[in-house]
Formats: structure tokens, C-alpha cells, sequence
DNA sequence: TTGGTTTGCCAACGCTTGTTGACCTGATCG
DNA sequence: CGATCAGGTCAACAAGCGTTGGCAAACCAA
């Protein structure tokens, strides 16, 4: 939209008040979801007056926009054993979940991606990044598919356990969870797919 | 709160409104989620006005209270036998989903379950009706963490193919949704649990 | 010191929201 | 026929929202 990205205050002396802002703005987005957050709680949690979050980031979206780049840690399956691959995503995952509880970031963009389709969008982008291109790199044959089906999984057990706080996920153990999962996982890496996901498929109704 | 349900209309002429609100509310509370939609638009969908919808419900929470208690159809696992129980319980699922997307029940929930915490145990309690209860009835030795595994699987599958459009899960047909899924799912069922989704089992951190 | 730029606060705008109360209307019933 | 009353409309309220423009103070280069 904008080419220059003129927005009012770009100067190496608002850089703390920068940093508060966006920390406040993900804390809220998270708690709250986009629509009930609102600028002004954002403000007075950063310790700023509301039209400085608007000087910033020019609009409630821009805001959101830079509250949700992420830097995500894409994991390398090549060194682990194709037996163990599985136990390695759902740990991965897990733990990176476990420990960002802290700023936020998975809580608040599935709240979010539910409720606003353009975050959907992205977020459909960025679990390509992060598990399919990673099946795909460690040489399956069918990454789209799998990747599909192992992100379900996850962003199922995501919901269960952050966003809906369902019992027993919601305060299982990070190995718990580890141990639980990961055989569902490894399945959908090592099944065979030779009927499965594929459009146009010939059709063989059950029913 | 209220000990009387005096709400404004209660007569047997107003049957038709009171259906029409609900129907226009449940379409909108799915499509856009509860923050999002406005007792105004949900009038003028269903042909009236802004007011009647608080003579009949009270409130938007009210409205939406009404709107979101849904006959849920629990099935049966007894007469299936054990290794086709798994298709059978995604098959259940993902045909019910299909084929009430006229009345938007599920995405209605899911979009609202996520920004809304009373919303999100209301949630629970169903699923504990819709999972839990089928396996303790079918024999299981451990329907609770069994219960919430597969629950997780099966909200995942909701929330990438109806409410995030994640691909190709999206468009997949059912069946192939069916053959995909029913294999993990039959193997939470499977599974011997020794190890598993347990409070206060002796603690091995691998770390 | 001077002068311009940056950072911030304040007060207000226009708008939409949920909600309310006064008024109309047409069916029902004595 | 006239009274009654549920079902429905209309206009307005107070509150909260994102957003804007003006103005004070802090900063830094000259």
C-alpha cells in the first residue's frame, strides 16, 4: 500500500517505547483475540498515550501486522533416524510452545487466525515453512498431504492445550505429551500413501 | 440471574421470529465470530428490528446462550467391532460436520470457543459427551486421556478443514478425510496406555 | 543560544455499538 | 363494537471505539 513506510516516529530514541508497545500489543492480541483488543488498552499497558500506538504503526492493523513477525525455528529432520522423526516434531514443537508461553505468540495468532481470515492466510504459509518443507527436505514422497495431516495434529493438540484448556492435555507433562503423540505422528511419516489425499482419485463411496 | 424467564415475547404467534433470529444469529455468531457480530445485523437479516432481538433474548449474551445449545447426536461404539472403530468415529464425525454446515453449528462453536472462555467450557463438556462418554460406554480402560487425544485429532481436523481452510484438507473429499484419519485415531484406541496420560507418574526428565 | 526535529500528551471528532422507552398495529375476546 | 395486549417500529441514549490535529517539552546539531 505504502512505499516509503512513513510513519511518524522512526528515530533510534523511540526504540524502548517501540519495544513496549509491541509487547503490550502481543500480550493483549493473545489474551484477548484482534477484534477485543483495543488500542487504547494496548497504550495504557505500554504506559503511553493511544494516538503514540497510532504514530508508530499508522493503524490498529499496522499494529497487529508487526506484532505478528515472528522469527520461527524451523527444525532439520535429515539427522534424526526415520523411526524417531516423530517423537522429534512433537517434541520440537512442544517445547518451543512450552517456553514462548512467555510472549505469547502461538495463543495469540490461533486466536486470531480463527476469527480473521488474512491471518489464516498466513499462518497457512508459515506451517508450510514449518512442516511441510521440513517432510519435504528429509525426502517423503507425499509432503503435502502428510504435512496437512501432522499440522491438524498439532495445531489440534495447540487448541486443546492453550486456547481451550482441555483436560488432561491442558496440564499433561511436556513428556507426557511427547509420548502420547508422537506414535500418531510417526504414522502419518511412515503410512504408505497409496489411496490417500490425492484429488481425483477414483471414487468408491462407502455409503 | 433471572428466576422467571420473563423475557418480552413468549406467545405461541411469535414462534416464527424467535426461529428466524436464532437461524440469522447462529449464521452470523460462524461467520464472523461473537465480538464480531452485531445484534443489528443479525435483525435485519431475519427481517426486523434491533429491539425485538432484546425483547426476545434480553441481551446479545442471551442471543447468544440461545443460539449455541444444539441437539448433539453421541454415537454408539457397542456394535462396531473393535478395529473398525477408529473410521467409524471419524466417519460419524466429519459426515455430522458436512452435512450440518447449513446451520454453521460446528464453525459457530470453534470461532467462539477461542475468544471466549465461558464458551470454551461449555465446549468441553460436550466433548466429554460426544467422545469420552461413547469409549467408557464401548469398554475402554482409559477413556479420559484417550478421550482427549482423539478430541484433540478431531478438533484439529475441524479447525484446518472448516475454519482456517488450511490445504489440502480443506477440499479433500470425506473419504479420503476417512482413510486418512481413521488410522491415527484407531490407534489412540489401540494403544496400551502403561506409560501414558497419567498425574503424578514418577517424573524422567530427558532433559 | 538558537532553531528545527523528535517524542509525547491532550482534547476532541465521527462513528458504531448495545440498549431503552415511547409509540403504532392488528388480532383476539368480552 | 370497543377494550386489551402481544408483536413490531422508530428514534434516541450513553458508552466505547479508532483516529486526528494541535501543542508542550525534550533532544540534538550548529
Amino acid at each position: 500500500m505504502n512505499s516509503g513506510e512513513a510513519l511518524g516516529a522512526g528515530g533510534p530514541r523511540s526504540e524502548p517505547t517501540r519495544r513496549a508497545i509491541l509487547e503490550a500489543a502481543r500480550e493483549a492480541f493473545a489474551a484477548r483475540g484482534y477484534e477485543q483488543t483495543t488500542i487504547r488498552a494496548v497504550a495504557a499497558q505500554a504506559g503511553i498515550d493511544p494516538s503514540m500506538v497510532m504514530r508508530y504503526f499508522g493503524s490498529k492493523a499496522g499494529l497487529f501486522a508487526a506484532a505478528s513477525t515472528t522469527n520461527l525455528q524451523v527444525p532439520d529432520l535429515r539427522p534424526v533416524p526415520q523411526a524417531k522423526r516423530g517423537e522429534f516434531m512433537v517434541r520440537h514443537f512442544v517445547e518451543r510452545w512450552e517456553h514462548s508461553l512467555g510472549d505469547d505468540t502461538l495463543v495469540f495468532l490461533l486466536r486470531t487466525a480463527v476469527t480473521n481470515d488474512a491471518v489464516a492466510d498466513e499462518m497457512q504459509a508459515k506451517f508450510d515453512d514449518l512442516i511441510k518443507k521440513p517432510i519435504a527436505a528429509a525426502g517423503h514422497d507425499d509432503p503435502g498431504p502428510c504435512g496437512a495431516l501432522i499440522g491438524a495434529q498439532l495445531l489440534g493438540l495447540a487448541l486443546c492445550r492453550y486456547v481451550l484448556h482441555l483436560e488432561p492435555i491442558a496440564s499433561a507433562d511436556v513428556d507426557t505429551l511427547v509420548a502420547d503423540l508422537a506414535p500418531a505422528i510417526q504414522l502419518h511419516l511412515d503410512i504408505p500413501r497409496d489411496q490417500l489425499t490425492r484429488p481425483g482419485k477414483p471414487p468408491a463411496p462407502v455409503k
